[in-house]
DNA sequence: AGCACGCCGACT
DNA sequence: GTCGGCGTGCTC
């Protein structure tokens, strides 16, 4: 009998589409629908209980007999599809690996296995002297069987292979990877010792009768790692597995090889670097169970699991867990959701954690742990505050930070330098008559670059050629206003001769390859200045260094984005946990013009447990997350005043009701940016509930507006970037 | 988001 | 005379 079907197709429209079929398809499994004048792979939501009267085409195809996601996370998906007040087809393509996206099939795929015919596991070694590639590709068989991708990477010879198989030592069969969901655990490594405070921490999160949310706040060096291993190794003792976040930077081979050493456990981690294919065969091994341990990035919080035991969050802080754009989702909160429904813990570390976050354990909602402990004898590091104001400066260096340099490398030690601004000079002024060379499409100077001597927009990506000559004046006084990493790595080169200079920032780094590399011979001690954006103060440990200084930091401490000031302070913290070791003191030195700044003060003198504290009883004073719900909407159009349109228009759904604060349309902290105007309506909410209630009711009526088709709009529910 | 339709400028 | 620029509208 045919049925009516609603499907959710991954178009940026909240509503769904309605199909005839002749069957029924599971609720969440893939249908092939004709779309337009395109065809797409949706997803069926279920029967359509009051089909519109419309003129329906049919499905084309179904795809799957069952739902792709277990319920658990089925749920979790149409709940964040709701929270974020996104399509839910979008959504649910995010939830998936890209071949599943395009209609492959939700299975593994055939491969060639090669291995050893019984004439070829008798076979001696010895006779094949003379053909060595033969041999090693032998001996290896005689191991174990090989895949073709194996035999491709592990760089073994084709013609050696058909060679083995022409003699029949070898033989081809077709292999279907199953899942394996037996997997014994065994522990490969034994456990570290544990100190007190990490084995309350472990004991707390085994003996909770109820799952639910911890926060593991353990400074730098405290050996957190350790108590992730040994929280997961009873989850992995039961049979079950864990799911693991990590920040984009870290996911790196050092972090599987850790988990590999310890757990004699399948571990799967969902890097970039994957085929689509390696991808969905990591999906199917999470999804049937036979994938212990899973670790990726963001994504990696859709990854469906059989078994799920626990889920950890490694540097809950870091905002590369909310997505910027698209469904901008934040995957530390779907984490937690994810717990809740499957009725497991979750783990959120960090030395610095989100406001949020602390703010959820002080209430008592999330279980806190704490590690306050450095393992090993390592002290503290000093704090240095330098007063820029009135000082002479060679490159933002001030005299002080200068000769602490030079006793650190005189010493025989590192030193790391944090500048978060890349190229020459962030602006280029003409001497004679002041006018500065700015882009033609956004409301910014052009930096200027020496390496390749032009001047590029840092935000919408224009170049153009270094000018001679000033553009209104014609004057060749042209000089640079500022300071960037590259004349920062300049004047440190000429300053300090006999040390080599390593810089590390976006430019720096474009080849792909290239930071890992650097970073290697910077833990080496190959260079012994360290220069760097943000990129450097991530997740890196130098043993070398001892000295981390921190050259500007004033824009933090009046920034109109109020979480500026969190992000200073878990910088601030980050880079101090990075300095100095065991045998030798670190120093950490702040360069600014407000020395007298609370925050700065807050920062150097209390630590960032008392200054987030301060912190929070501040926003809550001024009813600013996590005190209040806020929803952005932002708008971009070629007129300003398009734009300042289209905002009012929505602000105009709002306005009326009661206990919401409509703040705007305000223009974004960069009005203009690639030609394009932008703008922020900010709402304010007392409950989370009252802003679901509001944005489900609303969103789907602006969606119908004309009023709003002309421009570019989207809607960031807990934004965390005002820019 | 795509993809088509539609109406105005610089090219073989 | 066309090719193609991106504004506007629609997708079950």
């Amino acid at each position: 009998m045919t049925q009516v079907i609603q499907v959710a197709l991954p178009v940026p429209l909240l509503r769904l589409f309605d199909y005839d079929c002749s069957t029924l398809p599971a609720r969440g499994a893939r249908v092939r629908v004709p779309f337009g004048k395109r065809v797409m792979v949706g997803i069926c939501i279920g029967a359509a209980e009051q089909p519109q009267p419309y003129q329906r085409k049919a499905v084309l195809e179904v795809l799957d007999e069952q739902s792709l996601w277990p319920e658990h996370l089925w749920q979790m998906l149409t709940f964040a599809a709701d929270y974020y007040q996104h399509p839910l087809g979008d959504v649910l393509q995010h939830a998936l690996p890209a071949l599943l996206r395009q209609g492959e099939g939700a299975s593994y795929q055939a491969t060639t296995l090669y291995q050893v015919t019984n004439a070829g596991a008798a076979q001696e070694l010895a006779p094949l002297q003379r053909a060595p590639q033969q041999q090693r590709l032998l001996a290896t068989l005689q191991q174990r069987a090989l895949l073709a991708r194996d035999i491709r990477i592990e760089e073994f010879s084709a013609s050696a292979l058909k060679a083995l198989q022409s003699k029949g030592w070898v033989e081809a069969v077709t292999h279907v990877p199953a899942a394996d969901t037996q997997w014994g655990f065994k522990i490969a490594a034994e456990p570290l010792q544990l100190n007190p405070e990490q084995a309350l921490a472990v004991a707390a999160i085994a003996a909770a009768t109820q799952p639910r949310p911890y926060l593991l706040e353990g400074i730098t060096g405290s050996g957190k790692t350790e108590v992730y291993l040994q929280a997961m190794a009873q989850v992995l003792r039961e049979g079950k597995q864990v799911l693991m976040l990590v920040p984009e930077i870290g996911l790196t081979p050092q972090t599987l090889r850790r988990f590999q050493q310890r757990f004699d456990v399948p571990v799967v981690m969902l890097h970039s670097a994957l085929t689509d294919r390696e991808r969905l065969d990591a999906w199917l091994d999470a999804r049937a169970g036979s994938a212990a341990i899973i670790i990726g990035t963001r994504s990696a919080i859709f990854t469906p699991c059989a078994n799920l035991g626990m889920i950890l969050v490694d540097e809950e802080h870091d905002n590369s867990l909310k997505q910027q754009d698209g469904f901008r989702y934040h995957a530390r909160d779907l984490a937690v959701v994810r717990a809740q429904l499957e009725q497991v813990p979750v783990i959120l570390g960090s030395a610095t954690p989100s406001f949020e976050t602390l703010n959820n354990a002080l209430q008592g909602r999330y279980g806190y742990l704490q590690l306050t402990e450095r393992a090993g004898l390592a002290k503290p590091a000093k704090h240095v505050v330098i007063d820029m104001k009135n000082q002479p400066l060679k490159a933002g260096l001030s005299k002080p930070l200068i000769s602490l340099i030079e006793q650190q490398l005189a010493a025989g030690q590192q030193v790391l330098l944090f500048l978060n601004r890349r190229g020459y000079a962030p602006a280029l002024l003409c001497h004679e008559c002041g006018w500065l060379a700015q882009c033609r499409r956004c409301d910014a100077y052009y930096t200027v670059h020496q390496g390749d001597k032009q001047l590029h927009c840092h935000h919408c990506g224009a170049t153009q050629r270094l000018p001679q000559q000033c553009h209104d004046c014609g004057s060749t006084q042209l000089v640079g206003r500022g300071v960037g990493t590259e004349q920062l790595e300049q004047t440190l080169t000429e300053l300090f001769p006999a040390y080599p200079v390593l810089r590390i920032d976006r430019d720096s780094t474009r080849h792909k390859g290239s930071l890992a590399k650097y970073l290697e011979d910077a833990r080496a001690n190959k260079y012994q200045i360290l220069v760097g954006t943000q990129m450097l103060a991530k997740g890196h440990h130098f043993p070398e260094v001892t000295l981390v200084a921190l050259l500007d930091v004033d824009a933090a401490l009046y920034s109109a984005d109020y979480r500026a000031a969190e992000r200073l302070g878990q910088l601030y913290t980050q880079v101090a946990g990075r300095a100095g070791r065991a045998s030798k003191q670190g120093l950490v030195v702040l360069q600014t013009h407000h020395p007298e700044h609370e925050l700065v003060q807050d920062l150097v003198n209390n630590g960032y447990g008392h200054f987030a504290r301060t912190a929070l009883h501040e926003r809550q004073l001024t009813q600013l997350p996590p005190f209040s719900y806020q929803a952005l909407f932002r708008a971009e159009a070629q007129h300003a005043t398009a734009a300042v349109a289209a905002l009012e228009f929505i602000a105009s759904y709002f306005n009326e009701i009661a206990d919401i604060s409509v703040l705007g349309p305000l223009p974004a902290l960069l009005e203009r940016r690639a030609g394009r105007h932008r703008f922020q309506l900010l709402l304010q909410f007392q409950q989370r509930g009252l802003r679901a209630q509001v944005l489900r009711h609303v969103l789907p009526q602006l969606e119908q507006r004309a009023e709003l088709r002309k421009v570019r709009w989207s809607l960031d529910v807990d934004p965390q970037d005002f820019t």
